[in-house]
DNA sequence: CTGAAAGCGCTTACAG
DNA sequence: CTGAAAGCGCTTACAG
């Protein structure tokens, strides 16, 4: 009764046609009161519902959103570094949670910081007609994201800066949280100050090594370029600079790692040369067990869940209206987490 | 030329029927070469692949699935409990690789172990019609997984054993591990081992527990009740629950901690009670920098990227064909990682 | 081997 | 306010 010939159980799924049939009303009209639309007589409405809940159906958004002339899919797509890194995946989570609330699932890909991959990543978000995109674009694919905005897809870039018309931002504010920091070593006394930089293409690296240089400018000391080490890409390349710097001459007295991989590899060194206690550190993003080392690790902190959702409520506003307004820059701060390794003042 | 009325470029996209056009052939021909089917002529087939290339056409899956007989839509879903948590997101990023091998695209979603999330999370992904389920099933929601499967979606669970019918299952040897892990304590001389549990509804807990109690009776050792506390939910309850037993009489000489957060709980209150280098402690489930604390914490691993992997080639392998095989239980071994928190010999 | 037509589940002009 | 028809981009019987 009401379902198709030869099966009356769930299986086959259950279409707008079978409702319709059951409500006794036409397709067009289920169509109506499915969406919410306007300007359907109450007593339809009731009757389509009634036959609805009766029935189980199910809306098919991916049928819908064929035909449809907004062509929405209830779907975005995150393009991180990789899914399994804690900053990407808690910034996954929060997406996630704001997504949900509006019954928006979201895909996502690890670009593994391969502009190649990102490229073919956004390419099949985008062929499947995602929403919206948000995106922590490993550079190079500035001209590929200015192409789908133009096309209609919102965008919002998240950690690293980017200038696209009508693409949002949502950054934190990298230089002055490491010139804050950097600060604290020199009102403690410390003179001489290592940095370990990532590379230099990544826009943040760029901007933490400016608030370091920043720091010691706004104290009137000069930068001493041997303690100075940039492009580096693991803890363990980090690991040998530190041992490097630590045992030439004149060795730092306080080391800034302006990345969580450095941060650990130069603690490493620190622990192996026994100067743990003895040279300050302070990285850049916090760690889990920062708080159980000994001593434990300082570290300038941003807040992952928060950016993302900022950059979930950026775009999820887009998408739902003002898609014309200009980009906006949305930077979020940074803290400080005193827990020990960063309040070690100069030997002697 | 070829292309729509009033548009030479690629907005409005190039559809089947574009490069029907351009290459002369009708668009059934277009689909069967864009699908690869057998029994076209080989040179229509040489003229459809060169208007699709001059055209740049994009194939549409999702439109494509809509009309299929298999119905087949080039995705897979995954149902984590939280895909901001290590393991989950190191299993994510394992079965994100494997899928990416074969051109298909991964949805994941958050269940945080509520059943109602999860069945709501598994609900979404079968009306979006993925092609195969992977999930860590909270508990709860059997009854709703062998429905799917009997409507013909392919499902593995991952790391708690299901019995369904035709329902795959990866997990690791919980008892083996622990059971052997426990094994080396009684070997070193500890008598008194505590035993940290997480909530006795997962099947990894109560396997876990057992791998304990096995060891003991293997050693004809009986185990003491006061020493073992179950149900924890979290790190802070470790951390009560471990104060609380090693202040009390009797306090044991080693700590088995049968999950990750246990471990860390467990860990923070040997230190606070400066028995960190006294009180011998193993935990279930490598973390980040465990090698870093002093000392270094001993644990039972298991390898998340090749359970994700496992559970990817069996989805994959059910999808792809053998889909009436009888369920599989695939078991992972786990692996000890001694760095010294394990090896402390029973005080005295 | 090939193409015109029907149809997947839905939305949207278009008449009424 | 409502429904029959056309159409979204594609696949699949069905004839030829």
């Amino acid at each position: 009764m009401g379902t198709r010939p030869g099966e009356d159980q769930p299986r086959g799924r259950i279409t707008m046609r079978d409702v319709a049939t059951r409500a006794g009303v036409g397709l067009a009209t289920v169509s109506r009161v499915i969406n919410d639309k306007p300007g359907v007589a109450a007593e339809l409405v009731e009757r389509v519902n009634e036959a609805a809940r009766a029935l189980g159906y199910r809306h098919d958004v991916t049928a819908s959103s064929l035909r449809r002339a907004d062509r929405r899919t209830a779907t975005i797509a995150l393009v991180l570094e990789d899914v399994a890194n804690p900053f990407s995946s808690a910034l996954h989570r929060a997406v996630e949670d704001a997504a949900h609330a509006e019954d928006i699932l979201v895909l996502t890909g690890s670009s593994d910081e391969h502009p190649e991959r990102e490229r073919e990543l956004i390419d099949t978000f985008t062929l499947r007609r995602v929403d919206g995109l948000i995106v922590i674009p490993a550079g190079g694919t500035d001209g590929q994201l200015a192409t789908v905005r133009r096309q209609g897809t919102p965008i919002v870039c998240v950690d690293r800066l980017v200038e696209l018309d009508r693409v949002d931002t949502v950054t934190v504010d990298n230089r002055e949280g490491t010139r804050a920091a950097v600060r604290r070593l020199l009102d403690l006394g410390h003179r001489r100050i290592a940095f370990l930089g990532d590379m230099r293409s990544i826009w943040t690296a760029r901007e933490r090594y400016q608030g370091y240089a920043e720091a010691h400018a706004g104290a009137g000391r000069p930068v001493d370029e041997r303690l100075v080490r940039r492009d580096i890409r693991s803890a363990e390349a980090a690991e040998r600079a530190t041992g490097e710097i630590l045992t030439a001459d004149d060795p730092p007295t306080a080391v800034f790692a302006a990345q969580n991989l450095l941060t650990i590899g130069g603690l490493r060194a620190l622990q192996h040369l026994g100067l743990h206690d003895r040279v300050a550190l302070i990285g850049f993003d916090d760690f889990p067990l920062a708080d159980m080392l000994r001593p434990g690790v300082s570290v300038v902190s941003q807040d992952p869940a928060e950016i993302g959702l900022m950059a979930a409520r950026l775009l999820l506003g887009r998408i739902n209206g003002g898609d014309h307004r200009p980009a906006r820059h949305a930077v979020v701060p940074t803290g400080y987490i005193a827990r020990g390794s960063g309040e070690i003042p100069p030997a002697r």
